[in-house]
RNA sequence: GGAGUGGUAGUUCAGCUGGUUAGAAUGCCUGCCUGUCACGCAGGAGGUCGCGGGUUCGAGUCCCGUCCAUUCCGCCA
C-alpha cells in the first residue's frame, strides 16, 4: 500500500498483529521477520505480492503519514502532485524503472567508451559566460564583487582545449544549463554524453558512436540494427519538412507545383509552393475529421491557411475538396504523383516554401500519430549530415552558427562563404531517432586562420574574437590536432529507449515551469548580508 | 513575450442553457469477515467550487481582474 512493498500477512495469530499496529493508526513502516513461503496462487496482473511471509515476529521501525496519492503502477496521483511529493513518486516501481534503466545506459556507455579508449574528464561548472546561443545561468562572484561566473551550457571548449593536450579521445557524462523556458523533452539543466576524438575524420565518429547506440541497445534492450541510414540536411527539409525525421513510416512529401497551377486556381496558382502526403489507408476519414484536422493546422501554433485534400476511394474514384476546379483528368494527375492507390488520402498544403514544409511536417506527425504508425516500442535511428553551416538571423540581420562557431565547414564549401553564406555546408551531423534529436556533432576548425575567418562571417571584430575566445585561438597556437566530436542528450535516449514522451521521468527530480515551491531544488532568495557581499543592489 | 487548456472532497473527475441540502469513483475512518491479491458486506466522516470584484431575486455555472499548473509558439550557438 505505501509503495516500499505489499505484504500478504499469514499468521497464527492475527489478531495479535493488529492490537500491535493498531495503537499507532494505519500508517508505519515495519520490519517483519519469518520464513518466507512461496505463492500458491499468484496473480499476473500485479507485479508486487510475489512472495508471502509466515510472519513471527514484526517491529514497528516507524510511524508514516498517509500518502496524498496511491503509491501503485497505476497511481491516482496527478503529475502536480506527484512532482510535490517526488521522493514518494520514485517509490512507485515504473519511475523507480525508468532510473534503473539510466542507471544501465550510463554503466553501457561508459563500458563501451571505456573499451575503445576514452578518458572520462571533468571539467569546471563554474566557468566564464559564452556569447552566442542560449541564456546562460549566473553565478555571483564574491571574490570578484559585480561579476559573475555562468553555469556551462556544454563543456565545448574545454573539450577542445584537451585535444590541444592530447587526450585523443574524451568524454564525460556531464551536467550543462540552459536558461531557457522549458518543455517536455527539454529541462534547463540536462546531461550530455559529450565525447570528443582527435586525428579523426567526420566518418570515424559517424562510426564510434552508432557503435555506441548500437551497443547500448543490444545491452540495455536487446535491439539489434543494420547500418543506420544517412540523409543529406537538404533531403530531410525536401522529403519531410524538417531537420529530424521520424523514418518509422514513409509518407514522404511531394512537390506539386508543376502538377497543380495554371487551372484557375487562385489559392494554389498564388502560392510560392505547393506540397503535399499521402496518408495511406485514411480515406475513409469523415468531413467531420477532416474538417476537425483543417482547424488543428489552422492553429495559430501551426498557422496554415487551409487543408486542401482529395480522396482515392475504393471503387476508384477520385474525390477532393476542389473538385470545382479541378476535373477527373486532373485529379488523375494528382494521383500519379503521389502514387495513390484506392483507400488512400491526399493531404495537400501551399503557401511560402519553408513555412509550408513546417507545416506539413506537423500535418505528417500528426498523421502518423493517428494512424498508428509511430509505434513507441519501433526505433528507427538515422544520422542527418550536410548541416548548413550558417543561419539567417532575421532580427539581428547577420548569419549565426548553426551548430556553434567552431564548426568546419566542408572545405568545397570555403569559397563560397563570401558569396553565398547560406548554401555553405558544415561538417556537422544529427543522430535522429524517432523524430527526435538525440545528438549532434561537428568536425571542428583546428586552424586559427579558419577560425579566424568564420568569427569574421559570424559577425564579431578581431577585438570581440579575441576577448570571447582568445584562450583557444592561442591554444590552437600550440599544435591543435584535427579534431570533432559529438554530444548526446542523456535524457532523451533514455526516455526513447523507455518508451516515454516526456523526459521528467527520467529524472530523479525534475524541474517544473515555474521553478517555484515545489521542492528544495528551487531558487532561493538573496538576503541583505549576501547581497552586500556580492555587490548585488537590486534584484537579480 | 504570445496562444491554448485546466483549477470543484485526500485523489481523479462529473456538474447541460444560472435555480432546493454540490455529486460519482477511489482513498480515508468504524464494525463484520482467516486465502485475500482492484477482496467482500454494512455504516460514517470529508468541499470557503484557486483568489478578488461585478451582473442577478439567485453564481460552481455568466463577465472582468488576478494567481497557480500545464501544452505549444517564440527561445533552445
Amino acid at each position: 500500500r505505501y509503495g516500499l512493498t505489499q505484504l500478504v500477512v499469514n499468521t497464527d495469530d492475527a489478531a495479535d498483529l493488529r492490537t500491535k499496529v493498531k495503537d499507532l493508526g494505519r500508517e508505519f513502516v515495519i520490519k517483519v521477520t519469518g520464513t518466507v513461503v512461496e505463492r500458491s496462487n499468484k496473480n499476473p496482473k500485479i507485479s508486487t505480492g510475489d512472495i508471502e511471509i509466515k510472519v513471527s515476529d514484526l517491529e514497528i521501525l516507524n510511524v508514516a503519514k498517509l500518502p496524498p496519492f496511491m503509491i501503485e503502477d497505476e497511481t491516482d496521483g496527478g503529475d502536480e502532485l506527484r512532482m510535490k511529493y517526488r521522493y514518494l513518486d520514485l517509490r512507485r516501481t515504473p519511475v523507480r524503472n525508468n532510473l534503473i534503466l539510466r542507471h544501465k545506459m550510463a554503466q553501457e556507455i561508459r563500458k563501451y567508451l571505456d573499451a575503445e579508449g576514452f578518458l572520462e574528464v571533468e571539467t569546471p561548472v563554474l566557468i566564464k559566460s559564452t556569447p552566442e546561443g542560449a541564456r546562460d545561468f549566473v553565478v555571483p562572484s564574491r571574490m570578484n564583487p559585480g561579476e559573475f561566473y555562468a553555469l556551462p551550457q556544454s563543456p565545448q571548449t574545454f573539450k577542445q582545449l584537451l585535444m590541444v593536450s592530447g587526450f585523443d579521445r574524451y568524454f564525460q557524462i556531464v551536467k550543462c544549463f540552459r536558461d531557457e523556458d522549458l518543455r517536455a523533452d527539454r529541462q534547463p539543466e540536462f546531461t550530455q554524453i559529450d565525447c570528443e576524438m582527435a586525428f579523426i575524420e567526420q566518418e570515424d565518429i559517424l562510426n564510434m558512436f552508432e557503435g555506441l547506440t548500437r551497443h547500448m541497445f543490444k545491452n540495455v534492450k536487446g535491439i539489434e540494427f543494420d547500418a543506420f541510414p544517412r540523409m543529406h540536411y537538404a533531403d530531410a527539409m525536401r522529403l519531410y519538412g524538417s531537420d529530424k525525421p521520424d523514418i518509422r513510416f514513409g509518407m514522404e512529401f511531394v512537390e506539386l507545383n508543376e502538377v497543380v497551377k495554371g487551372v484557375g486556381f487562385p489559392v494554389f496558382d498564388n502560392a510560392e509552393f505547393v506540397v503535399g502526403i499521402n496518408a495511406k489507408s485514411a480515406a475513409s476519414y469523415t468531413r467531420k475529421q477532416l474538417d476537425e484536422l483543417t482547424d488543428y493546422m489552422k492553429r495559430p501554433q501551426i498557422g496554415a491557411t487551409g487543408l486542401i485534400y482529395m480522396r482515392h476511394n475504393e471503387d476508384g474514384s477520385l474525390k477532393s475538396s476542389v473538385d470545382k476546379f479541378y476535373n477527373e483528368a486532373q485529379l488523375q494527375k494528382w494521383s500519379i504523383a503521389f502514387k495513390t492507390e484506392p483507400g488512400d488520402l491526399v493531404l495537400i498544403l501551399s503557401g511560402v516554401k519553408e513555412k509550408a514544409r513546417k507545416q506539413l511536417n506537423e500535418l505528417r506527425l500528426e498523421m502518423g500519430n493517428r494512424l498508428g504508425l509511430r509505434d513507441k516500442s519501433k526505433f528507427a535511428p538515422l544520422w542527418v549530415i550536410d548541416f548548413p553551416l550558417l543561419e539567417w538571423d532575421e532580427e539581428t540581420e547577420r548569419y549565426h552558427a548553426m551548430h556553434h562557431p567552431f564548426t568546419s565547414p566542408k572545405p568545397e564549401d570555403i569559397e563560397m562563404l563570401d558569396t553565398d553564406p547560406g548554401n555553405v555546408r558544415a561538417n556537422a551531423y544529427d543522430l535522429v531517432i524517432n523524430g527526435t534529436e538525440i545528438g549532434g556533432g561537428s568536425i571542428r576548425i583546428h586552424d586559427k586562420k579558419l577560425q579566424s575567418l568564420m568569427f569574421k562571417h559570424l559577425g564579431f571584430s578581431p577585438e570581440e574574437a579575441q576577448k570571447q575566445f582568445g584562450f583557444l585561438l592561442e591554444a590552437f597556437e600550440y599544435g591543435a590536432p584535427p579534431h570533432g566530436g559529438i554530444a548526446f542528450g542523456f535524457d532523451r535516449l533514455v526516455s526513447i529507449l523507455a518508451g516515454l514522451d516526456s523526459i521528467r521521468d527520467v529524472i530523479a527530480f525534475p524541474k517544473n515551469n515555474s521553478g517555484r515551491d515545489v521542492m528544495i531544488d528551487s531558487p532561493s532568495t538573496i538576503d541583505d548580508k549576501q547581497k552586500k557581499e556580492l555587490s548585488i543592489e537590486t534584484t537579480v
